[in-house]
DNA sequence: TGACTACTATGACGAGTGTCATAGTAGTGA
DNA sequence: TCACTACTATGACACTCGTCATAGTAGTCA
């Protein structure tokens, strides 16, 4: 996750999102940026001409792509894959990222959504994408264990809502509990063979 | 709701509060909120001498009031009220309130945690109070319906994580569905014996 | 060498921010 | 009438914000 090699443009995209994940959309400033990422102040009006939204929904289509790859990672790693153990993978990953970072950073996206939904369609709409970016490999990962393509679809979003929640509230308590608690709660829902429910 | 009859010391954390809703901390201003809440602008300092943040911490700490109350409300509406029916409750009361409002506005205390849990610790506790003071009245309804109080404070976690998260999909994708599904999807964890889970 | 493009540097503009100082008004109780 | 308190009015300060105009540099083709 260095940011050494890649171009400033990259690296401008990058620290935005991190920058998202601290303080929000109204919260993140350009200038701030251009330093996080150890670019040139004049390289955002080349690179971003769409100003300030274009640089926050390209941030937010980096983080969405990003997750969507982290949970492929999770899948690679595992034996038996299943529902609840893939979902306790992502949760325990956000889990140990809240920890190492003392709770400071959290979802970009549902910054995003929270700042912007109704002021910034731009922003809006770069945040739906991203989330269906990241919710698509859990729904595929789903099928692949046998869930019908409609029971994979609620499922993901399932999860993806109790794990936004769960970042909410274990940032407001400084504590990952609502993280674990929700990896336990769900299980079942999770794990219940494909012809039991709905 | 009517913001008229309360002294403006009232109408500006209300203000506050809807203003968050909207656009977050930082998109919130104090000059804006005055005039939302018709209210004299020297009066802020003249109430609010701890500035921005304190007002931001009583928005909050109404929000939390008024969210306790509202379970309140709902329960008081069942005959026989289970935990499923109380969840659906509340989800379709975010639901009817983002439908009618077009998605405009979400959670204030989410609001409040994306941009402030790293940069402001007052507000940070806020929040955190806030959401505790919404999920005990949860808690309490559950142990009445017969759970120990270790089930009743996990279910009720798990309801406010699915419902803050899917306060935020719905938002992100102008689209209630996720609450409705969450509601769904949830009921048999919630209803589940009380004996029969851990 | 000269034109052309990609990228960078920098200063400024206007608007908006939270906060504060200062002065004013209305009402109450002595 | 006087003092005192509660509240309001308003202008200013010192920012920060996103954006833009303009100029400059480096590199690449012809």
């Amino acid at each position: 996750m260095s940011s050494d090699t890649r171009g400033p443009r990259d690296r401008m995209v990058y620290a935005t999102a991190q920058h998202l994940r601290r303080a929000g959309v109204s919260g993140t400033g350009l200038r701030q940026v251009v330093i996080d990422a150890d670019a040139p102040r004049g390289s955002l009006q080349h690179y971003f001409p769409g100003g300030k939204d274009q640089l926050v929904a390209e941030a937010l289509d980096w983080a969405g792509t990003w997750a969507a790859a982290r949970v492929g990672e999770h899948l690679s790693r595992m034996r038996r894959p299943t529902p609840s153990r893939l979902f306790t993978a992502v949760v325990d990953d956000w889990a140990a990222d809240l920890d190492a970072r003392e709770f400071a950073r959290g979802c970009p996206v549902a910054a995003a959504v929270v700042d912007c939904a109704d002021t910034n369609e731009t922003v809006r709409r770069a945040a739906d994408t991203a989330l269906e970016t990241w919710r698509r490999p859990l729904a595929e990962a789903l099928v692949d264990m046998g869930r019908s393509r409609r029971r994979a679809d609620s499922l993901s979003t399932l999860m993806l809502c109790a794990l936004e929640g769960a970042i909410l509230m274990a940032r407001a308590r400084r504590d990952t509990a609502p993280l674990r608690l929700v990896a336990r709660e769900l299980a079942p829902v999770l794990d219940a063979p494909p012809g039991a429910q709905r």
